[in-house]
DNA sequence: GTAAATTAGCGAGCTCCCAC
DNA sequence: GTGGGAGCTCGCTAATTTAC
């Protein structure tokens, strides 16, 4: 809820800041008409009690009476949602005037907009009881930047699909070309991060084998001297086999065989927690057979390796003409590539028109699109139209408080609805070219307060990012209190 | 200078609703 | 049932910043 006052603390407003707003409530429920009123049902009933009611205030010392003015905004969705709207796919499509779909598909009938004089439940797409019946069709107010930004993708997208086809002639072999370099710059990238990936592989098996060979609990004397083919070395009596106490009794009968151990290797062995044969219980059958199974381990975990090491090298030479190239360089190399090829490939397009829709505004950018296009006459329109929308945005910056800059308004947004529909003669009008007159005329009669519905989309995008970041606050109530702390009362909002 | 981490932007896919 | 328009979320990618 914004309350937006005409005395001397209008000057501390600030357009847009969340200093204007008070956070009534918050949900995380889904946008729909039952859960809103269910959730928010008793707060609307009490906000739409206070409209037209009057309250005694003082300015500059002296009392006087106001009357409370309630306004409604948010996106279409919303704002439809509130006054009980079927939707913006609906005949009348729109929730502040009575125009129909049909009136939409010329350019000679859509601006007929009469106001809606009420929202009766049943009629005219009004589906649902309004959430706040006292409200009237004047009192909807819609986001303006939110507007001018979508029509702005919109001009795009229509734009794109009646112009860039024509406009670009790009050479489909070198495309494929590029295609390729893409597919190839890929695959060395990733191919790098793997070679990555398997260095620090072989180092982890190499640690494992080297750990798992270490193990000397695994060969009892007994069964290394019928296994191992060393069991005359195993005896050396140069070594001191007898270091290995078991845990239980003063036995120390494990051994090993020098052909795969020396003395330096043996001095690294941590023999803590042996059990000799007599106290562990086990069979010279069981330790043969323990053995064995080690010894397929082993020569498992080799062959892994093996493969490991094999596939190293393939991926290595078929990498080896990138060698020293990284990936930041191999990217650079791309970049070259695509701008040696002399064509507009759509790469270049996709960036254009993948930028922010506001950056289009600028006259540079409108004429480096535009510049592409071979219609001399299509091109100044287009210019103009981009050139129009960059001056709305520019005039949103102002104060706006003249009747000069509201007349402004008027006068570019007429123009850009004009060169719209020179542009697209045959397009159906689209729904936010429509809102346009309806701002206008809000524009005019609310003035810089008008804006202020702006900030209801910031709020909105505010919340649904504080929300999740919260969500391991409890309780509930707790975790409210914190973001509507965070909210209310702060000059500027940081997330 | 390079790699890792972070951030911003975009498109695919989704729901909802209505017209045809 | 299908298609279209509106807006939303999610995941991917590119751009940017930070760390080494």
């Amino acid at each position: 809820m914004g309350p937006i006052l005409d005395n001397e603390q209008n000057e501390e407003l600030k357009v847009g800041s969340p200093t204007n707003f008070i956070l009534l409530g918050l949900s995380s429920l889904s946008e729909s008409y039952e859960t809103v009123k269910e959730a928010f049902g008793a707060v609307f009933q009490q906000v739409n009690d206070l409209y037209g009611t009057s309250i005694t205030v003082k300015v500059q010392s002296v009392e006087v009476i106001l009357t409370i003015r309630i306004k409604c905004g948010g996106d279409l969705k919303a704002v439809c949602m509130m006054m009980g709207h079927a939707g913006a796919s609906s005949k009348m499509m729109c929730p502040i005037c009575e125009t129909t779909k049909p009136l939409m598909k010329s350019w000679d009938t859509w601006k007929q907009t009469p106001y809606r004089s009420d929202y009766v439940t049943g009629e005219k797409n009004i589906s649902r009881p309004p959430l706040m019946p006292n409200l009237k069709s004047t009192d909807i107010c819609v986001p303006i930047v939110h507007v001018l930004t979508g029509l702005t993708k919109k001009g795009m997208i229509v734009l794109e699909k009646k112009l860039m086809g024509e406009a670009l002639d790009w050479d489909d072999e070198k495309e494929e070309e590029l295609r390729e370099a893409s597919r190839l710059l890929k695959y060395s990238t990733d191919g790098l991060k793997s070679i990555r990936d398997f260095k620090s592989k072989v180092i982890e098996v190499s640690n494992l084998l080297i750990n798992q060979s270490k193990n000397p609990k695994v060969l009892s004397n007994q069964a290394c001297s019928k296994y191992c083919l060393y069991d005359e070395l195993s005896h050396d009596t140069t070594l001191d086999w007898d270091q290995s106490p078991c845990s239980y009794c003063s036995k120390a009968n494990h051994v090993l065989c020098t052909h795969n151990w020396d003395a330096e290797l043996l001095s690294t062995i941590n023999t803590d927690g042996f059990i000799c044969i007599d106290c562990s219980g086990t069979t010279i059958d069981d330790l043969i057979g323990k053995d064995r199974q080690c010894i397929e381990n082993l020569e498992e975990q080799e062959n892994e390796f093996m493969e490991l090491a094999m596939h190293y090298d393939g991926e290595w030479k078929l990498l080896s003409t990138h060698e020293s190239r990284t990936t930041s360089r191999l990217v650079e190399e791309l970049k070259q590539m695509r701008i040696a090829s002399g064509v507009y490939p759509r790469y270049y397009y996709d960036d254009l028109v993948g930028a922010d829709a506001r950056r289009l505004t600028m006259p540079e950018n409108a004429a480096r699109l535009w510049g592409l296009v071979e219609d001399e006459q299509v091109r100044n329109f287009g210019i103009s139209l981009f050139g129009t929308l960059y001056e709305l945005f520019n005039l949103l910056t102002t104060e706006f408080q003249s009747a000069e800059q509201k007349v402004q308004f008027g006068y570019l947004v007429e123009r850009m609805q004009q060169l719209w529909a020179t542009i697209n003669p045959t397009e159906t009008v689209p729904l936010k070219m429509h809102a346009l007159t309806h701002l206008r005329e809000m524009m005019s009669r609310e003035g810089h307060a008008g804006r202020e519905i702006e900030t209801i989309e910031h709020v909105h995008r505010c919340l649904n990012i504080l929300w999740p970041k919260y969500a391991s606050v409890t309780p509930l109530s707790h975790r409210l209190f914190i973001i509507v702390s965070r909210f209310n009362s702060r000059n500027s909002l940081s997330l």
